[in-house]
DNA sequence: GTTGAGCGTT
């Protein structure tokens, strides 16, 4: 079985290019996903065929699509967060019966007599947390708070399969909305949501679309667990419906509370370095000190200027790779510091510490003097993750020691 | 030439 599989893939008639890498592990990530989903049924060629789900909070009713003579829980859920399963009544007894749920969970298995002529019904793990979701203050947050419902402790991270054990992992955030960019206008809402599916648990997704309806070209998504959420943003270039996309964080959401993506300035790169490599190299270092992070983004300006963004799942993990100082990446030792927001993302308003002419070459505030008091232990008392700040505003102030001019007190 | 940036709500 060594071959290589001649699927019917010949139509990739468009752009090919020699990004071999994070391709091979889109498709590694998507067969994982095959063979969770090929469990019994093997009628490809079929029609999707659609069951009809009676909303629990007596809404309309809402047809879900099978696959394969399945239905996804993943698929379930989207339309029903905090979906555990489904159940339909026995025309012979009258009792309910539960569709039987494979035992990876991802699975809804076929009645035996099929999924025709049925109306299957929601069973939601908690009603009155679904209540609570329906309520119109906390909706938003309640959207997400759903999604664990199932499997209270969060599913940090698939490969490590259950939550029996702490792991030395900080509690991150919930998974935030993902932007996705680059989508084909011809790609449909079915189509883009089974492109995640195949990866994880979606909660929500959307294609934008203009008031005509044509699509705006861009999306979101929104993973079930920080987990996920850390696989899809891990890849780095995503093939839907045949065109390339980037996903990434959205600006200015990263930041609800406290951040979960923190993001490194790389400088002193050689033009010899590709985004690849960076994604390797800090990706590496990363899990040395939180096993689950992963490179979320890598920026490297267009006209090579010797730098480059490295965004990381986790606040912490960057945190202690800056504080090296520096990194190996290709032979070279590369410089480090946390990435400073732009202008319109600071929270603090304007550089309130720092004389304009040096708004441009802001030393890092977590690079101390070191005549001062030791080191606040960045992620301990990090409320804020782009900006370590002092507890008094007449602690610090920050100038070059060579400078005449005042400081502004 | 050591600080970027495709971006949503009904």
């Amino acid at each position: 079985m060594t071959e290589n599989s001649p699927k019917a893939e010949s139509t990739e008639s468009k752009s090919e290019d020699n990004v071999k890498s994070p391709l091979d592990e889109v498709k590694e990530i998507k067969k994982e996903a095959e063979l969770a989903q090929t469990g019994s049924a093997e009628k490809k060629d079929a029609d999707p065929e659609f069951i009809t789900v009676q909303d629990p909070s007596g809404e309309e009713p809402i047809e879900l699509p099978t696959v394969d003579g399945i239905v996804l829980m993943s698929t379930l859920q989207a339309s029903f967060p905090g979906a555990t399963g489904l159940k339909y009544k026995n025309p012979k007894t009258g009792a309910n019966r539960a569709v039987q749920v494979d035992p990876s969970g991802l699975k809804l298995l076929a009645p035996t007599d099929g999924w025709e002529n049925k109306t299957f019904h929601v069973i939601i793990a908690s009603q009155s947390e679904r209540v609570r979701a329906l309520s119109s203050a906390d909706a938003t947050s309640a959207k997400r708070r759903k999604v664990g419902s199932s499997d209270d402790s969060d599913s940090d991270d698939g490969r490590d399969g259950r939550s029996g054990r702490k792991r030395a992992v900080e509690r991150e955030s919930q998974p935030v909305d993902l932007i996705v960019l680059g989508v084909d206008f011809k790609t449909g809402d079915e189509c883009f949501q089974k492109y995640f599916e195949d990866i994880g648990t979606v909660v929500f997704c959307e294609i934008k679309r203009k008031s005509d309806g044509s699509s705006k070209g861009f999306g979101f998504v929104r993973m079930a667990s920080v987990g996920e959420q850390n696989k899809v943003l891990a890849i780095p270039q995503h093939m839907i419906d045949g065109r390339r996309c980037d996903v990434k964080v959205p600006d200015g959401r990263d930041k609800q509370g406290r951040p979960s993506i923190s993001r490194i300035f790389v400088g002193r790169l050689t033009d010899k370095v590709d985004e690849n490599q960076l994604r390797k190299v800090f990706g590496d270092e990363a899990k040395t000190y939180v096993e689950t992070a992963v490179v979320t983004d890598v920026f490297i300006p267009k006209p090579f200027r010797g730098f480059a963004f490295v965004t990381l799942s986790s606040a912490e993990a960057a945190e202690s790779i800056v504080s090296k100082g520096s990194l190996t990446v290709n032979g070279l030792s590369v410089g480090l510091s946390i990435a400073q927001p732009r202008e319109e993302n600071q929270p603090f308003g304007p550089d309130y510490g720092l004389p304009a002419g040096y708004r441009n070459r802001r030393d890092r505030p977590d690079r101390r003097p070191q005549n001062e008091s030791p080191l606040p232990m960045p992620f301990v008392r990090q409320d804020f993750g782009y900006r370590p700040q002092q507890s008094s505003p007449l602690d610090r102030r920050y100038w070059s020691p060579g400078d005449t001019s005042r400081p502004p007190w």
